[in-house]
DNA sequence: TATGTTTACGCAACCGGTTGTTTAATCTAT
DNA sequence: ATAGATTAAACAACCGGTTGCGTAAACATA
């Protein structure tokens, strides 16, 4: 393995015998360089193929141009959107983009935020793992003003910027959908206690009952653990068939809890939407695929991400913002939530 | 925004009334240092709460720890299992993991890998797009001695270590099973014409047919286009009945288009498997999820992820290597091609 | 011609680490 | 007591950029 190496400004400089502030200076255009010298630096650049190397720049500059983002998952479809939301604007502002999985782990979260700051990103973005309660990791970085965004999943103890939809809402509109559709005795699949968004959309289950009229029942607000997995709407819906208990509709914390409820559904051989109608949250492309298909709430995930990194950038240009943005689900109604026939 | 100022070496040295460099060597328990000396060291770092900056080591070590990921989308479940193997061996070994996407995209491709260049990371694990036919971007890496592992789509025109699966042997074990579950006119819907894994894929599908002695009937072997999403699927099954052109199954490049063949074939109120079994690739969740279920060739996505990674590793270890690893993709058989009633 | 202003560039410190080489102090052996 | 070996720590260069400040030469003005 021969070694390579790379093209220096003090390469470039001493060929030239200038000083290495003049090529540094004639390569960004500086106006104190005349126009022979910054012709004759930059031509013989270009020869080399020079490019500057990013670390000295990051060690001077105290600005690497990059920012951080954890997920809880890349393998949803939700979140891997909202990445590419964050990156198309990032990267046309000139930041680099470094992704990490917390894969629901509050441990892993801890090591992937240290990882992060170690790598003085400029800015993090984040959606918290299922179980992170303590905050701590993240106050690191306001200890150093390096700002923080959060998305979907926020630290209910922080002040911090956050975009979010409007979970409340989100579920009220499902419920209400629900409830117009004919149907009364609404369940609810919720999800992991210790997050935010599950506790938003049971409020907005309970409350879009409450407008109508309609008994709270706890027997109907089922915990689904905590799993956001198909298995464990799969498992937590036979349960509640062998409870006794029998809805005519579910509304699902997500798509994927609703799929696995449809699924035990259709094996009871329970008619859907006839005998129970199904709505998910999330609208991921699997709500398409099954049958019937499934009705959802569309979460504007590529302007999750957006939104998410326009806050960071103004925060990162000096701006001294806590803006918590609310977007809103927008409800879509196919075949699985559909009046009775 | 108060300034906060990270403590460095240099801030414990004077404290201690020392020199930087016996700080360094202090930290990291070089022998040279004297037993009280290093504990002063040790102890202010702690209280201090000192981390070395990274950017610095870099700097000096030409040496980033970091590695990075290209991939076309993060939004497939496959390539993001593999980039869940890929972190895990990385994160193991002391490495962190920078993750991009092509988006499918030749144009962006290179961008990232420039980026990924300039950011100095060890090594390089790509999965190219579905439109690079030139490989210059990546060669830079093999200029500069920058380790490089292509997985799943490689570089024809490269010498390096790639990680596949045997699509010829995939899908030959795909073809032969429908044969032998009593098929005869067996389509094949293919994949964008520039990848490897396409002709790959129609060679074992041709070998297949040829084995059992049944005539290639180019009719029968349908190109998606470039897209390998589900509505090109849709759109080239439903071109293909419009042209009268009725098989009794169909094998597709991968599941998506499965399932998008799957939709148009129902829509055409055509049953599966009994008048057409259809078999696809990957073996996505929604593999699971439609109705029948679609039999497909499990790729192992999280074992070609780590096996990436460690010969990455060992590349940038120093050995000079160049492995081309071939795992085998394992056929999972499910309703959509089963024995007809 | 003497003075003031530009123009064009060099000098050197700095960012925060790593590391080869010296040096001073202590210890060992003769 | 003194030369030689060890030990413990300092010095300084280096990685590859950025940038404030200083200055010589060229030009304009009086």
């Amino acid at each position: 393995m021969k070694e390579y190496k790379e093209a220096t400004m003090l390469d470039i400089a001493r060929e030239l015998k200038v000083s290495k502030s003049t090529v540094s200076r004639a390569l960004k255009d500086h106006p104190s360089i005349g126009k022979k010298t910054k012709k004759a630096i930059q031509d013989l650049a270009k020869k080399y193929n020079y490019h500057p190397n990013s670390i000295a720049y990051s060690l001077s500059k105290k600005s690497t141009k990059t920012i951080g983002v954890i997920v809880p998952l890349l393998s949803h479809y939700y979140f891997s959107t909202v990445i590419s939301g964050i990156e198309e604007l990032a990267y046309k502002s000139g930041y680099k983009v470094i992704i990490c999985q917390s894969a629901e782990s509050y441990d892993r979260e801890v090591i992937v935020s240290q990882t992060l700051l170690s790598s003085k990103v400029d800015g993090l973005i984040v959606s918290i793992s299922r179980e992170t309660v303590n905050s701590d990791h993240f106050r690191l970085y306001q200890e150093k003003n390096i700002p923080i965004v959060f998305f979907d999943r926020v630290c209910a103890d922080m002040e911090a910027c956050s975009v979010t939809v409007d979970d409340y809402k989100g579920a009220f509109m499902a419920v209400e959908h629900l409830i117009k559709a004919g149907r009364r005795r609404i369940a609810h699949f919720a999800g992991p206690p210790l997050l935010q968004i599950t506790q938003k959309r049971i409020e907005g289950y309970k409350d879009a009952l409450f407008r109508y009229g309609i008994a709270f029942d706890g027997d109907l607000l089922i915990d689904c653990g905590a799993g956001l997995e198909q298995e464990n709407g799969s498992l937590a819906a036979q349960e509640m068939l062998d409870r006794g208990v029998k809805p005519d509709a579910i509304f699902a914390i997500c798509d994927p809890i609703a799929i696995g409820v449809m699924m035990t559904l259709k094996k009871n051989r329970i008619n859907i939407p006839d005998e129970v109608a199904v709505v998910g949250f999330c609208d991921e492309p699997i709500a398409r695929v099954v049958e019937p298909q499934l009705s959802s709430l569309v979460q504007p995930a590529f302007r999750i991400g957006e939104t998410s990194i326009e806050l960071l950038l103004q925060q990162i240009q000096g701006q001294d913002i806590i803006e918590k943005r609310v977007l809103t689900a927008e409800l879509r109604i196919r075949e699985s939530s559909s009046r009775r026939g």
